[in-house]
Order: C-alpha cells, then sequence, then structure tokens
DNA sequence: AAGACGAAAGTGGTTGA
DNA sequence: TCAACAACTTTCGTCTT
C-alpha cells in the first residue's frame, strides 16, 4: 500500500490535481505524475484452461442498463442441455419452463429490447460518450417501467430519454442534433424530455453555454484562445445577469461571435448561427447586449485598427 | 455582392388566473 | 382551460464594406 501523498515530492507543490477517471494523481505545477493506478484493476491470478476459467473468476460482465435485462438475465437451458436429461418427465419440465420464460418476457423486457437498440444507434449517431449512453438507458428503462412510453412513440421517448441524459453529462447537444440522430421532431422531443424528467423527478440544471463553446468552436475552426475568450466572455456576461431566461445556444453562439471578433479571426454570423442552431438576428440580439454591458467596443476596435 | 442591421409579424411554450 | 407574455424565428428592406 502506497502512502497518501499530500505534497508533491519533485517541487513541494501543495496544489495536487486527482484523476479519478484514470486513477492518476498530477502535481498541477510542475506536471509530475504522482500516483498512478490507484485502485489495481489487475488481476492478481493467471488462468491457464476454461477449467482454472471457471475456478478463479469470481466476477461476470459489468451490469449495465444498455442491455434490456441489466446483463443479468438468465435463460432457461439451451436445445444442447436437452441431451442431459434423461427421462420423459425431464424433458416435458424443460420445455414447460421455456415456455414461462418466454411469457415471462413481459411487454416491457421486449420494449426495452427494441428500445435499446434504438437508443444505441442515436448514441452512436450523435458519438456520444458510454456514460452518457448508460445514463440514457436506465431513464428510459425507468419511464417504461412507470409507463410513461404509453401514448408516445418509443423512438421519442428514446429521444428524450437521452437528451436528457446528454444534459445531465453536461455534453449538451441541441434538439436540432437529437432531431436530425433521431429522426423525431423538435418539438416532440421537448416535450417528452419535459414530461419524463418531470414524471421520474429528474432535475436537471439549466444547461451552461459554455458547455456548448467547445464544440462549436471546433465546428468553426477557432483557435483555443478564441475559445477560452468566449468563455470569458460568458463568465462575465453571467455576472451581468445577462444569461438567465434566454436560450443558452443563442448565448453561447453570441460569446464565440464577439470573440472570434476580438481574435480577429472573424466569422459571419451566418456561420455561426448554423452550427449553433439559432438565427443570425439571435446573435444580433444576443450580441448587441454583449458589447453594450460589457463594453466590448474597445477590444473589438483594437483588432480592427491591426 | 455579401454581410450586417433592424423592424414587424408569426410561432410554440410557459405562467397565472 | 384560456389569455397574456417572453423568447426566438422568419421575412424583408436598408445600410455598410
Amino acid at each position: 500500500m502506497r502512502k497518501f501523498i499530500k505534497q508533491c515530492p519533485e517541487c513541494g507543490g501543495i496544489n495536487l490535481f486527482r484523476n479519478k477517471e484514470r486513477g492518476e494523481m498530477i502535481c498541477k505545477d510542475c506536471g509530475l505524475v504522482i500516483e498512478e493506478k490507484m485502485v489495481d484493476f489487475e488481476q492478481e491470478w493467471r488462468e491457464f484452461d476454461s477449467d482454472d476459467a471457471d475456478k478463479r473468476r469470481r466476477a461476470g460482465a459489468p451490469s449495465t442498463y444498455t442491455q434490456f435485462d441489466q446483463g443479468l438475465g438468465t435463460e432457461v437451458g439451451q436445445k444442447s442441455d436437452l441431451y442431459k436429461l434423461g427421462t420423459k418427465k425431464e424433458k416435458n419440465k424443460f420445455f414447460r419452463l421455456r415456455k414461462w420464460q418466454y411469457r415471462i418476457s413481459t411487454a416491457i423486457e421486449r420494449n426495452l429490447k427494441v428500445a435499446l437498440a434504438e437508443l444505441k444507434r442515436v448514441s452512436s449517431f450523435l458519438k456520444l460518450p458510454k456514460s452518457v449512453e448508460e445514463e440514457a438507458a436506465r431513464i428510459y428503462t425507468l419511464a417504461v417501467q412507470r409507463g410513461l412510453v404509453r401514448g408516445r412513440s418509443m423512438e421519442s421517448v428514446v429521444a428524450g430519454a437521452l437528451y436528457a441524459a446528454c444534459r445531465r453529462h453536461e455534453v449538451p447537444r441541441t434538439l436540432d442534433e437529437m432531431s436530425e440522430a433521431s429522426g423525431i421532431e423538435k418539438k416532440e422531443i421537448g416535450r417528452t424530455y419535459r414530461f419524463v424528467t418531470r414524471e421520474l423527478s429528474i432535475n436537471i440544471l439549466p444547461s451552461n453555454p459554455a458547455d456548448y463553446i467547445p464544440r462549436f468552436a471546433s465546428a468553426l475552426s477557432l483557435s483555443a484562445e478564441t475559445q477560452s475568450k468566449a468563455v470569458e466572455i460568458l463568465e462575465d456576461a453571467r455576472e451581468a445577469e445577462l444569461t438567465s431566461g434566454r436560450g443558452p445556444t443563442g448565448i453561447a453562439a453570441a460569446a464565440l461571435y464577439v470573440s472570434s471578433l476580438i481574435h480577429g479571426e472573424k466569422r459571419t454570423q451566418r456561420e455561426v448561427a448554423d452550427v449553433a442552431g439559432v438565427t443570425e438576428v439571435t446573435i444580433r440580439n444576443r450580441y448587441k447586449e454583449l458589447i453594450k454591458k460589457l463594453k466590448l467596443e474597445k477590444q473589438i476596435e483594437k483588432t480592427k485598427k491591426k
């Protein structure tokens, strides 16, 4: 067991950053990786044949919501098991159990099977991280169990669940993107999204405009400086209470637009509007507010002269 | 000619009686 | 359940570069 380090042995800094996902601890000052693999994921035994595997493995596949039964389902016998059974009585029992097994897989499970396939399709179309997909699957499963899908198309609930999961994980996609990926109308997704989150009392933070910046910026191939400037502007905008009640994408787009002007990487309103999925008018309105309240005119003037 | 700007009318959703 | 309302869009004409 390694001892717990509070100070960087290299530079003595105490500004340590723990990256839980990778199991590392890093010194923010000098970049030294102090601890690695804080949790050891290796197996401590070896197996040479399947016999060893049976004896030594003590964990199965991870439980997951992206399988309709969380990956934990059982099946009553395969056909091949039949040969092990001797008497006719036993064979009858075997078939009876299989039949029941089939019947027990109720509407819910069948629904989940189809829905989760759709969910995976949409999720991979949008290149969403696994964690979001998992979360969406969980939400959907809950929704089905509560009978919230009744009267709604499965696809729309899937889209709504995904949208909610994105928001929770702060990797927001716009309703437009979701709509494109799932083939469901935007307002329909919005409706089911609100309905499902309300019914399941999933509370979702109003999405933060800054979360959109990296994606929009890269779509416009803007520099990192421009990007961070945009985030700065958003910070100030929030201070000035310019953000509440407005559509987050509009604000993000405007901040990015202003930032692109300041850094002399000008993009047209049209271009920014397109990637953000808002209109030029909205950008203009937000943009006007931004330069007025935050006094950004000077900064823009400066780069103009150059 | 393209982009920026602004006015006016329209749309879908929320809120409060 | 309905009307008022705010945010956003669409459309279109004008100004600027």
